[in-house]
DNA sequence: CAACATGATTGAAACGTTTCAATCAGATGT
DNA sequence: ACATCTGATTGAAACGTTTCAATCATGTTG
């Protein structure tokens, strides 16, 4: 039974259940030996204090809660993992809602973190329609939208540079010398693959070339595998010599058919570059040349920034953009 | 400000705090003009109850706690996504800690989930010494160890079977005909290790072969590559002509050093097989054999028999054992 | 020695629900 | 018209903390 008070601890010590509660925060001054004498019966009563009981009487929860479109992407996985680094640093709980790209689970989520009165929301949004977070937002709890931008909304965002991560990639390959590139992936409702493609066709087309774009339902390696075999069974004048994937998954499966499929040599006859720069990325048979996202730093900042505006009490809103890094390894041409 | 609270709707509705409750909760008949007017005032006032004066006044707080030791490792995230599948359809939140193999995260976690009166705990315990979580189930917390066996605590358990997932593996190895297995994996501080290994070593003296064992510091791709590198060094008559490996990051790091440091054809020359049968376990160039273990059902299990046993209020502790699958793929020879 | 500062301790009021016995207003049966 | 019953509504207590003004000892100062 988890069912001592601090009632019962004063009585056992002799004392004031206020006494108690002081000395178990710290938030007074208490004598040496009479907080020897609560930690005694504490001891021996296993008294815990009640969460519930705290946070009702001092109005705010200590915890955050954080909903991403699907914990099994290693990409969403390391973010969390960052998050909750950060949220454990500041000694809060972090409560994790997996919305699946379901708008109707993601609201599940937010109506229970509501209930839970989380002193703040992180939140990978499903749909395109955010005023249901910003009235959340203006209502007083602290909103940060996470690998998504905020614009026109009054919301925080903490993102990466996804233009800027396309155009990154087609400078490494048309550098390589590559002159046909292509591009695979999808779905371009998908904020992040559209705006890695805008970028990646800028840098193209300023380079006088074309990007073709092979759509693929998902992003997954599945996916992959079937755009790569689509692509090498092209004939030689209409294949790419270098695909950019929106993912790491993509170009693993693209990298598979590729050494399944055909006798091309990689990167010499096609160069791959993927995405993300996921654990798995770097590890494949021709290591992956990938556009590396800090996917647990974005978690982490995201907490941090929400903690700093939360103790500004300003309610400015801040977007933190990070740039992603080209990572070069054996799937590309050197420069 | 989410300071409005029921007084506040029933003070609008014209009508008891008592009455909200009811309607709120579907507690108690409510006339259906009163349900009314009363959700029109929490529509209008924007009325959330208030989770910590729920629970507090109600004693539990539906929720559960999950314990693992490294939310990165694919295997955990099945198990966590599956218990999070279970908890979301019984309208429990789910709290998830990771201890990273620490006892001391481990044991932070367990005090702050103490703090939140969970309804129970799912624990897959760094140490070896349970009886910290025996004296927290002995006190009214239904605690369930996930892949760890309870043997000789008074605790509840669900596991799988590794001494026959390594029995399975081998009677796989020698009924493809091969006669020099070996065992890749470390360290054998793991339980999991441990019992995968000895499995194996049973099934293979029985078949009168011997294991080699050459053992890795950690179960990753780049372990296992090593690893690799350092067999297919060997001689031909010294070198195996199938390993095992303790699980699917492993394996697939030794197939890369196989192909990228020799000639041998998998799984002619040499056979590879994984443990777990991670996602991207089928999508290595050789389609990987593996032993799958019921990740996400070992989650949801745990939750589900943990929910059960709270019903059934006696307090007897169950062991679920599942057996693993053998999945077979390319890198091993057909039977 | 009185007056006072200092530090430790206490008591009681809140926090926002749930819950249950008690009340109330109608309807039903006699 | 009276008693009875039913279903809807109410009021107030309780849950376990935190917090703050008030009290209580002690030692210190004029």
């Amino acid at each position: 039974m988890a069912k001592v008070s601090m009632r019962e601890v004063a009585d056992r010590a002799g004392v004031s259940v206020g006494t108690v509660s002081h000395v178990v925060n710290g938030s007074s001054k208490v004598a040496e030996a009479t907080a020897a004498k609560v930690n005694a019966a504490i001891e021996e009563l296993g008294f815990v204090r009640n969460a519930a009981a705290r946070q009702l009487r001092s109005g705010h929860s200590s915890s955050l809660g954080l909903v991403v479109l699907d914990t099994s992407n290693p990409f969403f996985a390391s973010v969390a993992h960052g998050a909750r680094q950060a949220c454990d640093e500041a000694g809060l709980a972090l409560l994790i809602g997996d919305s699946g790209t379901d708008e109707q689970r993601e609201g599940k989520y937010l109506d229970l973190f509501a209930e839970q009165r989380v002193n703040g929301l992180l939140v990978t949004p499903t749909g395109s329609d955010l005023s249901r977070l910003e009235s959340i937002a203006a209502r007083g709890t602290p909103v940060m939208l996470v690998d998504r931008d905020s614009n026109g909304y009054a919301l925080s965002s903490v993102t990466v540079d996804n233009i800027a991560g396309g155009r990154m990639a087609l400078d490494h390959i048309i550098a390589g010398g590559c002159r046909r590139p292509a591009f695979i992936g999808g779905p371009q409702s998908l904020p992040q693959v559209a705006d890695r493609l805008a970028g990646a066709t800028e840098r193209a087309l300023e380079a006088g070339l074309e990007l073709p774009v092979h759509s693929t339902p998902e992003l997954t390696i599945l996916a992959g595998r079937d755009a790569g075999e689509k692509v090498v069974g092209l004939p030689a004048d209409q294949r790419p010599d270098a695909v950019f994937c929106a993912n790491d998954l993509l170009a693993v499966g693209f990298m598979q058919a590729v050494i399944m499929f055909s006798d091309l040599s990689i990167p010499d006859d096609i160069a791959i570059l993927g995405y993300d720069d996921i654990d798995y990325a770097f590890s494949t048979i021709v290591p992956m040349t990938s556009v590396r996202q800090p996917a647990a730093l974005l978690g982490r900042t995201a907490v941090e920034t929400l903690l700093q505006e939360n103790a500004s009490a300003s309610d400015a809103h801040h977007d933190r953009r990070f740039t992603p890094e080209l990572v070069v390894r054996g799937s590309t041409r050197p420069v």
